[in-house]
DNA sequence: TTCAAAATCAATCATAATCTTTCATAAGCA
DNA sequence: TGCTTATGAAAGATTATGATTGATTTTGAA
């Protein structure tokens, strides 16, 4: 067995297992203890997994560093913090809606080979999308060319051809006694249609959303959560009444 | 055994395996270690394939992949012909399908100003179809990462919301007997049934594309007309029985 | 908590496998 | 023939491997 192919071997194993021991490594390769060290030694160097006692573990998900356009955008830290929080509760294998916005975008490095399959109407994921390998649909629909979101019927229908696990939808706003809202009715159908065609669905804010057509009243989202970087207090009592509630911080 | 012949012979196991030993390749040739270790070292310097210790292995991902900036400016004059041609067949207020592909991209320039309606599989065409603002609609889809196409059952199915007056599509080949070309079936499918939805449905090639799955048989679309920019007579005299044929000249 | 046994580890060495370099021969071509 | 290219074989350098040693860490029972 070519060295290469046992390094490739480890580290397919770890892609399933998070942690594998160096005995069963030995069984599997037919090679050596101490041929199997070097390669876990070597591996670790690359920066591909973390030796532990007794065998090697999955390295932690590594920060993705933001592009320029990125930078640009406003909040960004919070955006990040939430984003990171949104993709840790996907799973290997999930299908995935994606809305359309920077908060959502912010998700897409850590998604990165977690093999889930993703659906959007967001234009501009599509870079970030390919780049990371993430399989990837498009819906139809009409081209919002100043927020690069596809909406319209068509971008409604095409939903239908699809069933999520999760939906990971950004707002505009939040009101505790409207529900979430977003300034664009076309927007808000699509959003709306996707929470309702997953198992669960997630909303992502970040601090500076409180304060127009509403997409879903919150208690209409009976499986949702909302992911947000901080609350007023005011506003926090009266939203956890209605729908589960994670606060992000630091 | 040709030298030629080994390396093809050695590229094509690579696609099976990931990776692969001297020794495997010694025996499957009858060539001797060294020839072996050649063949690979130059192979190596071709980026066709990376040297490890004991064989050969897979390169990583995208290396030799002609971007598609790079196809775009293969036979650019001939395209800009046939696509000028084209365009000038589109009215005020038409209602166009606009295949994904180099050729049909070329008449985005010239749609301008003629107040179209737009709806395209191909992701490529978003910027310059915004830059030129036409208004546009996309299918969805699943995304062809390697062609920026929008294809599969999703895509199929989202042309549904649609009637044409005129489709533009793009070709890989085309074949007297076998009508037009293309490699890959889902982009077939997507052509075929953007064909049947329309008024009129116009195939563009350019004469480098004379030569897998075909989208249609020339004979199926009795409304379409091909736009060509020259053709060996023989073909031309099989394929006017068949369509409507106009040949561009400069 | 403490200690000893068991497991795991890093370091070293000898061997085996593979690599590069070099040279000589064979094959194709003008 | 004279030139170029492809090939195979061989020598010495480099790299990978497996076994061994003694150090370190974990485990579990007192």
């Amino acid at each position: 067995m070519l060295t290469t192919e046992r390094h490739q071997l480890i580290l397919n194993l770890l892609k399933e297992k998070q942690s594998i021991k160096i005995q069963e490594l030995v069984e599997l390769t037919s090679a050596s203890e101490s041929t199997i060290r070097r390669d876990l030694t070597e591996l670790e160097e690359l920066q591909k997994l973390e030796r532990v006692f007794g065998g090697a573990s999955r390295i932690a998900q590594n920060m993705p560093e933001p592009s320029l356009s990125d930078k640009a955008a406003k909040n960004l830290k919070e955006k990040q913090l939430v984003a990171r929080y949104a993709a840790s509760l996907v799973k290997t294998g999930d299908s995935l809606f994606l809305d359309a916005g920077t908060t959502t975008a912010q998700m897409i490095p850590f998604l990165k080979g977690k093999d889930v399959t993703v659906v959007t109407n967001g234009l501009s994921h599509l870079e970030a999308l390919i780049e990371h390998g993430i399989t990837s649909y498009l819906t139809g629909g009409f081209i919002k060319s100043r927020t690069g979101a596809l909406v319209g019927p068509q971008a409604t229908q095409s939903l239908e051809n699809y069933r999520f696990d999760k939906s990971f939808l950004g707002v505009n706003g939040i009101h505790p006694g409207h529900g979430f809202t977003t300034p664009d009715p076309e927007e808000a159908a699509v959003k709306r249609r996707a929470g309702e065609l997953s198992r669960s669905c997630y909303v992502l804010a970040d601090q500076s959303k409180f304060g127009k057509v509403s997409f879903a009243h919150i208690s209409d989202l009976s499986r949702s959560a909302l992911i947000i970087d901080g609350l007023p207090d005011e506003a926090l009592e009266e939203i956890e009444r209605q729908t589960t509630i994670k606060v992000v911080t630091q």
